[in-house]
RNA sequence: GCGGAUGUGGUGAAAUUGGUAGACACGCUAGAUUUAGGAUCUAGUGCCGCGAGGCGUGGGGGUUCGAGUCCCUUCAUCCGCACCA
């Protein structure tokens, strides 16, 4: 057998759909939309590997399928095209990053067409493209000219607020700013641009301020605080100091409680629900002002456990808390300053691994709200400076920290909340009774929290407060691959440039380096640093992230000259049905993208709130490394087979490219010639063999186990490793790579070809009636496929496609009737071979264009059922009767079935249940 | 520590609302066939047992006529966050 010529049959459609522009989307339509949406990739110049196209594979099965049930379906795919990789490429070659990401592109393009995608081709833009970045930082200049009005929770025009400052000065704005004074409207007048200017920028949703931030002098700029691990980097892993700078932020804390809420509405994983929760970490409390015991100062803490306020010993405040250097004592000063000094030039890695408690009393004292009681006031680094107001009030009883520093300081320990054993731990439950605590006691703790919060209201203490982890967002960096920041400055005010001179074309500059003088790479631009009529350009560039943002509003109007996307086609095409990637984005590229729709949302642009409907993430391929072991002493290489378990540490493991492994034998020759040594001496087994072992990890150039997917498309063809990588199983799930059974699926296709066409490749297709049976089968099968499609479980589609194929030769049928549907229902998965099957049964237009059949009720249902007839839990025999038999008629036939009699010996049963198509059980 | 997920044959995995656990594929075993190749076809394959039968979805307990599925508890693995007040 095998005339199945997948390399021919492959081109010859792929030639096909792209010469008829077939998965161009309409961009307006009377029918129904589907947007299915892949997260696009960054072109590396490493091209594909097999685990990339996973997610790709089934976007593309939903994409035709939607096509097929009667959709207007769009599936875009563009490239998110600045970044590091090209950029330090460059600084390398003095190649552009244009021409490395051109050249990249293609390589992609060529790659996923040659897994038949079914991608929009006018979708195909990148991020660095200018006509795209234009609106990058168009929608960058709109953040610039917005504040954020709390009272209607929505962003507002920067000239707004400035009339509103005009007229009544700073009185009536509610506003997410840390700008904290206030004025008149005739102190307003009064203020040099500057000093508006510097006011303004407090309130702007893109905002400059001089922020501690990730400095990565190896990569020659800062970084989000998710790029950062553990202290250094996370790509390059270079490492990362604290550093005072001035830079572009977004005001995404804004957004907040927003992006919490909407959580809710959202089809997505709890996994990344949670970890986006997590991230923004809201927690509700109360915030409480302490007068400080002979200083003016106030000291306010935000605390989630107000009803533990008696038992409230002592306060602790971060090392770079503002307040210390007023209540330090002259005795304590020395001591102070040396703990401060130690504490802040910890590295961020040395002060997560110690969770030992540190600190140091600063001498003085603060006084309880409530009872007048001095509190010591300490410092201590496991308060941290950005999170909340920077202090707190230590209630050591119960909270675990509080507990172990009191401990160690020998400081006053109170019990509030009964039922617990503080000899050993704090006791943190809310479900305890107060005690010692004046009007609360009695009560559970939980019961309290209000009560105290009202009471501090009160007296003028404090107030019910909610706060966030998550923070701005840096939003500059000091490199060169990447959108410019369309920002100049005059007399030290910064100001947006006018609409018409976007898009703001990124210059060519001689060196990619940052400038001697540590400024970014665009301060040698030459003259397109000067703004023209005065004034000088902002040198940062966007990170990364903005391109990513918003693309997906781009893709349903990619070529729109006047406008980020024509309303009544963005209307049309969002939210996004179906967004499909790595979870190495539930958090940052999610969380940003979600805040761009929503300012987008608030400004007009846009008319959803929230951009993915549904997300899915689906799991990684992972490579399979093979390793060899070399001696640490010797430096001999020593087969894996003679290694006992208690002697690997004696051994380091080497990675070894797995082409050169068969069976876990290794090519020692080939390898040598790979690595260029000669000599290396490898110690084989009793057979002559030199054996490695298999890991399952991350699929990385690096680790040398990654698999092409030309090398399988070539040998298997596209459909193959198509319906292999579905057949793998679920799509969230991890696995490894395997080849090994790809040979199962490369067979089937193999049988469907011979199902089709005979040797000489006529086609087999009779032209009978079909018979009840057959078409039973077929849409018994037609049932599981558009069930498995719906919930993304593609694996179970594939079975029952190998299940009909089988029941098919069973029943020597191959009648056009029973045929072409399974043509069509298969062609998601196979789209070139159904392609060509589909023609050779006669049909003039693509199989893209046949209806998805609808399976028939009537027809897949069961004559005669057979039902598994239990006696006390134990299927013991099985009845057929008529599917259309009453539960009594069932239970009476049972019960009168010579096997029951057997069972029963004459005794009546108890109880008999009878479940209709499924089962009947006799208990007795 | 907190949060999220996952545990089913030798392997990848199936199993609508609780209803015959292990579909399908890989691998393995036996056989057939061939121009012998890693091709093709047929049969078998959860475990124990010669057998009837018994036991089986990480472990323990519960609800139910009936539990992979629901509840409690425990263990293991993976992922995310981490002194968050």
């Amino acid at each position: 057998m095998g005339n199945y010529n997948f390399q021919q049959i492959e081109k010859k459609w792929q030639k096909y759909w792209k010469g008829n522009r077939s998965f161009v989307a309409e961009k307006k339509s009377d029918l129904p939309k589907y947007y299915v949406l892949d997260m696009f990739p960054y072109p590396s110049g490493a091209g594909l590997h097999v685990g990339h196209p996973l997610g790709y594979i089934a976007t593309d099965i939903i994409a035709r399928y939607k096509r097929q049930k009667g959709f207007n379906v769009l599936h875009p795919m563009g490239y998110d095209a600045f970044g590091l990789p090209a950029e330090q490429y460059a600084l390398k070659t003095g190649i552009h990053p244009a021409e490395t990401t051109q050249k990249n592109t293609v390589r992609y393009q060529e790659q996923m067409e040659m897994l038949g995608f079914y991608h929009d081709p006018d979708t195909a833009f990148r991020t660095s493209d200018p006509d795209y970045y234009k609106w990058t930082q168009w929608v960058f200049m709109k953040m610039f000219n917005h504040w954020y009005d709390k009272k209607i929770e929505k962003a507002r025009l920067i000239t707004e607020l400035e009339a509103h400052f005009e007229a009544e000065g700073s009185k009536g704005i509610v506003a997410a700013t840390a700008y904290s004074g206030s004025f008149t409207a005739e102190e307003w007048k009064g203020y040099s641009p500057k000093e508006k200017g510097d006011i303004l920028m407090a309130y702007r949703i893109a905002y400059t301020d001089q922020i501690t931030v990730n400095w990565c002098p190896g990569l020659g700029t800062v970084l989000a605080d998710a790029e950062v691990k553990d202290g250094r980097s996370e790509r390059g892993n270079f490492p990362v100091e604290r550093k005072l700078m001035k830079q572009w932020m977004l005001r995404i804390t804004a957004y907040s409680d927003r992006l919490l809420a909407d959580l809710e509405k959202l089809e997505w994983s709890d996994a990344v629900k949670s970890m986006q929760k997590n991230w923004i970490g809201r927690s509700e409390g109360a915030s409480i002002v302490y007068d400080v015991d002979g200083v003016d100062d106030q000291l306010e803490v935000f605390t989630t456990r107000p009803d533990t306020i008696y038992g409230n010993t002592f306060m602790v405040v971060a090392p770079e808390h503002p307040i210390i250097e007023k209540i330090c004592t002259v005795e304590q000063k020395e001591e102070v300053d040396k703990y401060i000094d130690w504490a802040v030039n910890r590295s961020e890695r040395d002060r997560i691994a110690d969770t030992k408690k540190t600190g140091v009393w600063t001498g003085g004292y603060a006084i309880h709200p409530l009872n007048g009681t001095k509190l010591p006031i300490w410092i201590s680094d496991y308060v941290v400076i950005t999170y909340g107001t920077g202090a707190i009030m230590a209630v050591p009883a119960h909270d675990q920290r509080d507990f172990e520093f009191a401990h160690k300081f020998d400081i006053r320990i109170i019990e509030v909340i009964s039922g617990g054993d503080l000899s050993k731990e704090a006791y943190i439950s809310k479900d305890g009774i107060m005690v010692n605590s004046d009007f609360v006691n009695g009560m559970t703790a939980r019961e309290a929290i209000p009560l105290v919060v009202k009471k501090f209201e009160e007296i003028g203490r404090g107030t019910g407060r909610v706060t966030y982890k998550q923070r701005d967002v840096v939003w500059s960096r000091q490199r060169y691959w990447g959108e410019p920041t369309p920002i100049y400055y005059k007399d030290e005010v910064a100001y947006s440039i006018d609409e018409s001179e976007l898009p703001l074309v990124l210059p060519d500059v001689e060196s990619y380096k940052p400038s001697e003088t540590g400024e970014p790479p665009l301060s040698r631009a030459g003259d397109w640093v000067n703004y023209p009529g005065g004034g000088t350009r902002d040198l940062n560039t966007m990170p990364g992230w903005a391109g990513s943002s918003w693309y997906f509003f781009r893709y349903p109007d990619p070529f729109n000259e006047q406008e980020l996307v024509d309303p009544s086609i963005e209307k049309y095409w969002l939210p996004v049905d179906l967004y499909v990637g790595g979870t190495e984005h539930a958090v940052l590229h999610l969380m940003y993208a979600r805040f761009w729709t929503k300012f987008m949302y608030d400004i007009g642009v846009v008319s959803v709130e929230e951009p993915f409907t549904k997300l899915v993430n689906q799991g990684k391929i992972q490579g399979v490394s093979k390793l060899a072991f070399r001696d640490n002493e010797s430096g001999e290489f020593v087969s894996a087979d003679l290694i006992s378990e208690e002697e690997k540490d004696k051994y380091t493991e080497i990675h070894v490219n797995i082409s050169l492994v068969q069976d876990h034998s290794l090519d020692t020759e080939g390898y040598m010639k790979w690595t260029r040594q000669e000599g290396l001496v490898f110690k084989t087994n009793a057979e002559g063999e030199f054996k490695t072992i298999s890991r399952a990890e991350k699929m990385s150039k690096s680790l040398y186990n990654t698999v092409a997917p030309d090398v399988i498309c070539e040998q298997y063809g596209a459909d193959t490793l198509r319906m292999f990588e579905m057949f793998l199983g679920p799509i969230e799930m991890e696995k490894p790579w395997s080849t090994e059974s790809i040979n199962g699926v490369f067979t089937f296709l193999k049988k469907i070809h011979n199902l089709y066409f005979d040797q000489e490749g006529n086609s087999l297709v009779t032209e009978g009636e079909p018979t009840v049976e057959e078409l039973k089968f077929l849409h018994q099968t037609i049932k599981k496929t558009e069930e498995g499609i719906d919930r993304l479980a593609f694996n179970v589609c594939i079975p029952a496609f190998m299940v009909f194929e089988k029941e098919l030769k069973r029943l020597k049928c191959r009648k056009r009737a029973i045929l072409e549907p399974f043509a069509v229902i298969m062609s998601p998965f196979a789209p070139h071979m159904c392609e060509e099957l589909w023609e050779s049964m006669g049909h003039k237009e693509s199989i893209l264009e046949a209806t998805f059949p609808t399976w028939e009720a009537e027809l897949i249902k069961e004559q005669q059922i057979e039902y598994p007839v239990q006696i006390n839990g134990k299927v013991r025999f099985k009845l057929s009767v008529d599917a259309d038999m009453s539960k009594e008629l069932v239970e009476e036939k049972a019960l009168a079935d010579p096997n029951a009699q057997k069972w029963l010996e004459g005794k009546s049963p108890r109880k008999i249940i009878v479940v209709p198509g499924r089962i009947v059980n006799i208990v007795l």
